[in-house]
RNA sequence: GCGUCGGUGGUAGAGUGGUCAAUUACAACAGACUGUAAAUCUGUCGCCUUCGGGCUACGAAGGUUCAAAUCCUUCCCGGCGCA
């Protein structure tokens, strides 16, 4: 596709890392760049005018919530997602493929994006075991997937072409094929069906977008599956990398996903992305903490996109510092007159004090919300825009291990 | 002044002889959160403890009873009504 470009601009020696510029419609990414969640075309709390303050290059809305409510056909009629919520920058949209996992297997179980296996608090869930009492809203089938809402009840049914049909509808610059996300705890026997059916989708979405006009305004990234497993994994990104429709035209880049194991997400990244071709684009969907982030680009992730900087802000008070995260409701911030972080540039650091975020949010005042997402996204933004700096001067590893003997400690 | 209803843990408010250290909510304190079922959820919440239990508590002081937040007496305080 025409408006859609990838280069690369310089590698981190010795590793599968680079920092580059994405081109879209909507302007140019440089990556590796972190994408803010505006889930249901606004990021919780914030403007646009905040988002581009901050740094924030890019968004990505949910296909699946948008589809749900105001519904897709709207955003169309409104002139897409871009204009319906006023933001004219790249935008990206999920495929819904993420909620085939949270609203089924996943559903009521404590189960999300990052297993801490060590918790005794998450149940594991046996794949025999699929009538546990616990209702699903979601089932999968080999053509697609049946959703109830989890608005009001009613059945809606999801394929592949019905995912991408909904996207040409949102308009995003960069959308996703519809997968299956896989929980970490299925067997291997079960990972294997489902990637067979996240290939046989990923096929199909891709057939079914470049067929379309909007192809040539809206890039496609293929999906990679297969849990923890090597295999599946290497398997997964040879298929969705060599797959071509009729007529010969492939995706215009890639996704990574999957729910993992806290140990599994550096390995199976650099699995995957020692197959993906160079030359395209690579997103680690729904990923986003400090240590994470810093594998991924180190192991070729250019995009990133994750909900933990502001929920983590907006419902429990926690906010980033180069020391770690705090949580401002602790009763020792209450009358703590010092910025969250003195060296910090964003607008939470440069005008408020501790004390005074920690009164927005024990009397429950919107504006916490808001400006301690403000804070984390900065830190997030800022902390991949430093390490994209960092690859340009050829110092990434010294900043990798300076930033996490100090974050860890 | 008379009558009447009430005074319970940080707050509101259940409980009206033993199963009550006392339902519940809020507040407080700690924790979780990775393509957002998420401005959500979990735990703790009188004091001490060798975790068996011990101690102090339901306005105050007395009393009845094997046993009182619960019954009686007096006092203090508050709401309402009548003077």
């Amino acid at each position: 596709m025409k408006e859609f470009r990838f280069s690369i601009e310089k590698k981190i020696p010795n590793s599968l890392g680079r920092a580059g510029v994405i081109s879209t419609p909507h302007g140019d990414i440089k990556t590796p760049a972190f994408v803010p969640v505006g889930t249901k075309a606004t990021v919780k709390g914030m403007t646009s005018e905040m988002l581009t303050d901050l740094g924030a290059q890019v968004v990505l809305a949910n296909t699946y919530h948008l589809y749900l409510q105001p519904g897709d056909e709207l955003i169309r009629d409104a002139g897409g997602l871009h204009a319906f919520m006023n933001w004219h920058k790249p935008m990206l949209t999920d495929s819904g493929g993420f909620q085939v996992f949270s609203l089924g297997v996943a559903y009521g179980k404590g189960i999300s994006k990052v297993l801490h296996p060590a918790d005794p608090s998450v149940q594991i869930p046996e794949r025999s075991s699929a009538d546990d009492g616990v209702p699903r809203l979601a089932t999968i089938g080999n053509d697609g997937v049946s959703f109830r809402s989890h608005i009001n009840g009613s059945l809606h049914y999801i394929t592949p072409e019905k995912s991408i049909e909904i996207q040409h509808n949102l308009g995003a610059d960069i959308i996703f094929a519809f997968d299956e996300c896989t929980s970490p705890t299925e067997d291997r026997r079960y990972q294997e069906e489902a990637l067979h059916r996240t290939h046989s989708w990923a096929q199909r979405s891709l057939n079914y977008h470049k067929s379309k006009p909007n192809s040539q305004k809206q890039a496609l990234l293929g999906v990679i599956q297969g849990g923890r497993d090597e295999e599946l994994r290497k398997l997964s990104a040879k298929t969705i990398s060599e797959m071509r429709t009729p007529d010969g035209e492939e995706f215009d880049g890639f996704g990574i996903g999957g729910s993992f194991d806290k140990e599994d997400l550096h390995s199976s990244v650099r699995w995957v992305n020692e197959i993906l071709p160079e030359e395209k684009p690579r997103h680690l969907l729904g990923i986003g903490e400090p240590e994470d982030l810093f594998e991924g680009v180190e192991n070729g992730v250019d995009l990133f996109d994750c909900v933990a900087p502001t929920r983590n802000a907006r419902t429990t008070g926690s906010l980033y510092t180069k020391d770690g995260r705090m949580n401002i409701l602790n009763a020792q911030y209450r009358s703590d007159f010092n910025p969250i972080e003195p060296d910090c540039g964003c607008y939470l650091c440069k005008n408020f004090t501790r004390a005074y975020l920690a009164h927005l949010f024990r009397s429950k005042e919107m504006l916490g919300s808001t400006l301690a997402s403000i804070h984390n996204l900065y830190f997030i933004a800022n902390l991949v825009a430093t390490m994209r700096e960092k690859i340009l001067e050829g110092t990434f590893p010294e900043y990798k291990a300076q930033f996490l003997a100090r974050y860890q400690k």
